[in-house]
DNA sequence: AATGAATGAGTATTCATTCAT
DNA sequence: CATGAATGAATACTCATTCAT
């Protein structure tokens, strides 16, 4: 005689959450195909059924546990943000807040950074729309910047952020991958030293730093060519 | 009668350099999962077992399709930045030899950067050994620009390396996955900027600018405004 | 506030009659196992469980739908053929009203064909009577016709009866699979002779059995007659 | 450990042979869907994988043992058609190797005309030729017999063929599904008859001709005997 | 009575690797 | 040495039916 089945029913949305989470530690612990729907449903308490009633299918299920996520990334970036006026420090918090959230979710990073980012289909993924939401905060502060003139008004500013967001994961994985801790206050500084120096409106490219210098060099080189053309030996 | 086969055997340098073609090929059109070993051997001209008696498994004939790659590459961007002596311009090549580089192989550039470098082993395959090698280079030229006083004597080497390499491949990897093209010159020439700016010994963050260049244009334009002042024609 | 959910209980045969109305659809259009409940349940405008409370399973909804099909096919041959006469006429008009049958349900027809009685347990379903009931009235008309000397009295019944219907489907069924469109008048036609011929007591379609054979018979025996008639022992 | 795997090579005629052997009594015993391909694999004493190197899919393996079988059906009735003069006597023929084939093999007999058949894409199938040729030789026999004169010249042959094959199918399924013994020499005779009256140039079966004939002629040669007796230049 | 959320069994196919020939 | 036949593990998804509410 097979056992009767036993039916529990929990709200819909406490069940939905719990399936989320699930998945979200599968997907980190074993990546995207890695992860087995049997062992979500069974982690989450429910049949695999029900997972399926609840995400059209296992893509779905991800891109919801990244919405998810990224939401809340997106959200408290934002918050932070306006608590700081200075673009500099605006974008000095963006940097500590990335370098932040790596190390946190490092798992989940490298599932974002290694596999749905590589998916042939990607830009046209709801994924691809929560990064730019994403990223768009920084491009929003250097415009800030380039306003107030602290960035310079040529800064290309999809390669500045590639630059920021790309150097970051570049850096950053290094440690997550060996296991090793990340310093990410110090990192955080030399970062934004590194980017703030090369947008400052003070800065430049070797042209731009001649352009500071040349009024200088031009009077010195005046000076010493008067100095030259002096009687040298006079007071000997 | 059947036709006798004819049997060719080639020498094993020969086979195993025609496997590796194979493999390649294989591994940029499909990429490392996809890529199926039957499909190579066939390709290569060889039954499958020969692939496993010149390889260990599909792994190593990754690595070693990987390393004469990297070689070829590594070996280049010596050979060329031989050739340059100012380091910022060496910088400059070597982004622009990167961005080449991504545009030429893109599939081969995909399978490393999202499945090569996502594998958990990653930092002890001979392929990290590889990279490092290829990225050396950079951080040898930044030691040559810190010794040259071009770039200031604080740029924290591993930084500036993931910066330009990671953003780099973000920024071309957007390109290549939204099937633009990718205008290498340009791009090239606004990264250069924004790193060179970012480390020269000119520059700084704002404040250290001011810390280190404010007390040398001080004196000099103290120096150069008594040197104005000076009676100039004296002894004339 | 949140609108106020519409109840409306519609009285129980209405919404049985609904139920089926829906299934019949989906079972035409996907097939008995392709129908999904489901969705019936959704197009029906109840829930899922409700089916269940007004029919047993699947099987039993099935079973249902076929019931009134059956009933009204029967019905319709049933009451045409009281308008008929004629033992050969009334064939004729069986094989018509099939034909047109077939035609104008093809969908349900392939769902009875070929799944339905494809079931290893048909010979003891609901189906297998109605179905009996059906080809009933065929068996009947070919009684009358023996009876009225019509047909021959040694016709093997069941087996005209499966030639009739096996034959029919097997030649429809064609053109509906070809999605060719079937020419009703002529096929009716053909098999109409086909089977009279092999049945009839005069031996033949009736019409070129007569025409052929009715005057040589007739000259014959005219011949016959006078021969007969002729004083025959005359000389003796 | 693992214990280690044992690979034993037989002939591949052997091994393709055994497979189509277990897979016909899988499709035999379960039908098309039913059959598990680890269970024909497991039957046939290879592996899973092995299936799959000399058949496509699960599908070219039911097209590859329902060819086989069609050939050995089709070669045997053309053969012994060919040791068969009469048309009539062909069809006779024909008529009872249909039924015995059905008698043999209904288990693939039910799979063919309930499953193989229903299949949208029949018509496209290998299935579908293989049957036309099987038929092919019906419609042939009935050619010869308009040509020979014995059948009506006007007897529309795809009716007939599909008469017959439909006929004998809806009549033999009856019994096969209701597991009862069919009596193929009453059976074939009956239907043989029935066909061959509904076709025949004289319109009839051979002996009824007779019959109705029969009485006629009887009074012709009796009046023709005594005309013969008859001094016959009497009054002339 | 009606609902609809929850259940969970069941399966074709691929491909890296091995090893008998 | 080279071959290529054989292996077999591993997994997403559907849907009829139930029963707590």
């Amino acid at each position: 005689m097979p056992e009767k089945r036993k039916i529990v029913r929990r709200p819909r949305a406490e069940r939905t959450q719990e399936i989320r989470r699930a998945a979200r530690e599968a997907f980190a612990a074993h990546g995207y195909a890695g992860a087995v729907m049997a062992d979500i449903a069974h982690a989450a308490g429910v049949a695999e059924g029900t997972i399926y009633k609840l995400f059209e299918n296992k893509r779905a299920l991800l891109d919801s546990v990244m919405t998810d996520w990224y939401a809340t990334l997106t959200d408290g970036l934002q918050h932070q943000l306006r608590g700081i006026d200075d673009p500099a420090q605006k974008l000095r918090y963006v940097i500590w807040y990335h370098l932040t959230t790596i190390r946190t979710e490092p798992a989940l990073c490298r599932v974002y950074f290694h596999e749905i980012r590589a998916q042939h289909d990607y830009r046209d993924s709801a994924m691809f729309k929560l990064n730019q939401d994403y990223t768009s905060y920084t491009v929003e502060v250097l415009r800030e910047g380039v306003a107030a003139g602290v960035f310079r008004d040529d800064v290309p500013l999809p390669i500045v952020r590639d630059t920021i967001f790309g150097g970051l994961e570049h850096y950053a994985w290094q440690f997550l991958a060996g296991a090793k801790t990340l310093d990410i206050e110090h990192t955080t500084e030399q970062f934004w030293r590194l980017i703030v120096a090369g947008i400052s409106a003070g800065n430049g490219a070797p042209e731009r730093m001649d352009r500071q210098l040349a009024p200088i060099v031009e009077r010195l080189e005046a000076v010493a060519g008067r100095l030259e053309r002096q009687p040298q030996g006079r007071g000997q």
